[in-house]
DNA sequence: GATGATTGGGAAAGCGCATTCCCATTGCCA
DNA sequence: TGGCAATGGGAATGCGCTTTCCCAATCATC
């Protein structure tokens, strides 16, 4: 990679390292209009493009966000992904891609290349846990943020601060109201439901999945229904997947009609899927609500009731766009909680 | 983003910065190992960090690789993007991301950043087009590539080379059949279908589109078939959506069962969704086709007849990882294109 | 034991740029 | 017209690191 260099179009043009430099890469100091054209022109000649590595070594600024996904084809992270970029690109920087597979180790490390790349700021999308198997991870992870934010790095984390990682500042946390909303779709969904109730969760300790069935165990009692059961399995739609297989049997040796709640939108497509092949029909036998309104679902029949999270504004709020409004999310239902006997839409 | 550097840490160590960088920073020749653990004691207590900027302007590769994508959200693009991010943490480097809104204008701008970030390599995933009102950024955006590569860049194009760039080395096109796929699609469905087709595509002058339009049309003239009508609308949902709609009043008036292939699977979507309120069902009152076989439409139902695409192993090829397999894609026929009376999944 | 071959640490020269001083001009006012 | 401030270009320094080159010390060889 090998590109002309500033000092090459400073000789070309006939002027000094400092002059070109003052022209072509803004600076309070402007120098005379005839003078920065021949500087421009060379420039042009020469193909100039200055190396923002250089730039950011003289500066100490890099003018790059990192941004930690667990997995960038997930459609809830890549909607966090678009707001971040569009932060990113608002404040004319450059986002840097780090996909860990969840696990802190990796995130850990994900950290530790932004820090040596000089990231102006970063955010960490995954999901927090609290997990026996993620301690050592987690605590690693925490002093390696805290490391960053005390060499003056700003970190955005979505959802739940870091395990152990101290309030230092810089450290910024978007806060996403799990728990009230999940109790506000319980509520909801108890307004209309007589049934009982199941939640498929993510492993225990992940906080988001936490946050949610608390919030939608709450919620219940709060409608003086009795609390639901809770059956715990992989974060996605596999994971879903799953929980729907062991859950047709019961649904088809019973005549109660279940209400579903699957902790995100993924896991709730992957229940409904489980379910459709073994005859058993969303909404007529059981009713299914997920979480977090992905765009790509939105056509998916039954249409899926779930709760709308603004992920976009989210990422662009986690990536320091102050102009971003307070994040809330909405309840939404839909077709697959309705009464058997609904609209066909 | 100030933090310890190598001197301080040298110093601490009571070593030369030389000795310090070799037992760091991997250098070919190894110092003794009761210095090097020194060293890295010293490093360990400073809580030293390399500054990746500061090392890729001494040895000049950063260690960087771009990625251009129209919109990080779009499940296609996001599917490439995971490709890419896997060999990039393979060849232990780091992915920059551009979303551009898919004008070549903001492409160059995107390329020009990253060359000033120099980085090693990019990949380019936006569809090329050959629209008159993008024949100026292309150019410019060739331009852009072209003293790119004659700099030492890579880069990878998905799809279809750029419009008006020479062939310089450096330069590497990820060829995607879409013409035979399409073709291979049409031959399949034309064995069972004895009706109309009617093709949604894309905007004229976008490769990937008219790709696909050119190979569905040469698949059903080989099966004895007349052309199809092509409908041409926007390349994403609301592009299908509106093209259903327009198709609705059509396939209700007739008793024709018509098979539409929309160029894309979100087209697809689209269409299928403009279509269910008026009453049309698919597979019983027309048939639907997509193409790319996007992860999160699998679930959808009816299950989405399409063309499988390794967007993956595209991804990960475009970002140069010697030991992806070639890319070939396979027609899936599922239910959307299945006769009325069809087994039940 | 003297000599050449090796090993291994240190000094210093950049990598490409921003920026602080410094100095030669120019313009202005008295 | 002399003196001063203001203007604007240039030389030089440093950002944090890699890498070449040099040199002292050790080793093997005859």
């Amino acid at each position: 990679m090998a590109a002309s260099t500033l000092s090459e179009v400073a000789r070309l043009a006939g002027v000094s390292l400092a002059t070109a430099s003052r022209v072509l890469n803004g600076s309070s100091r402007k120098p005379a209009e005839d003078i920065a054209e021949r500087v421009r022109d060379a420039a042009d000649k020469l193909g100039y493009v200055p190396n923002a590595q250089a730039q950011a070594l003289a500066k100490s600024s890099s003018g790059l966000i990192g941004l930690v996904v667990h997995d960038i084809a997930d459609p809830y992270f890549s909607a966090i992904a678009r707001g971040v970029q569009e932060a990113a690109r608002q404040q004319n920087r450059m986002v840097l891609l780090a996909s860990t597979s969840g696990t802190p180790a990796d995130e850990k490390q994900a950290v530790a290349a932004f820090a040596a790349r000089r990231a102006d700021s970063m955010v960490i999308a995954g999901s927090r846990s609290v997990r026996e198997e993620d301690k050592q991870g987690n605590a690693e992870l925490a002093a390696e943020l805290d490391r960053y934010c005390r060499n003056g790095g700003q970190v955005g984390v979505v959802g739940h601060p870091v395990v152990g990682a101290s309030a230092a500042d810089g450290y910024h946390v978007v806060e996403v109201p799990n728990e009230e909303l999940a109790a506000g779709l319980a509520g909801q969904l108890a307004a209309t439901h007589d049934g009982g109730f199941v939640i498929i969760a993510g492993p225990e300790g992940l906080y988001t999945s936490d946050d949610r069935v608390r919030g939608f165990q709450q919620g219940l009692a709060d409608a003086g229904r009795p609390a639901a059961e809770v059956i715990r399995t992989g974060f996605n739609r596999a994971g879903g997947f799953q929980a729907g297989q062991a859950l047709a049997e019961r649904i088809k040796g019973s005549k109660e009609r279940l209400c579903i709640f699957a902790v995100n939108d993924v896991m709730a497509i992957g229940v409904t899927a489980a379910l459709r092949p073994e005859g058993v029909w969303i909404p007529r036998d059981a009713t299914v609500a997920g979480f977090d309104d992905i765009e790509t679902l939105r056509d998916f029949r039954p249409a899926l009731s779930t709760v709308h999270l603004p992920l976009e504004d989210i990422g662009r709020l986690a990536a320091g766009d102050p102009d971003t409004p307070p994040i809330t999310g909405t309840v939404k239902l839909r077709r697959s909680t309705e009464a058997p006997v609904g609209p066909q839409l």
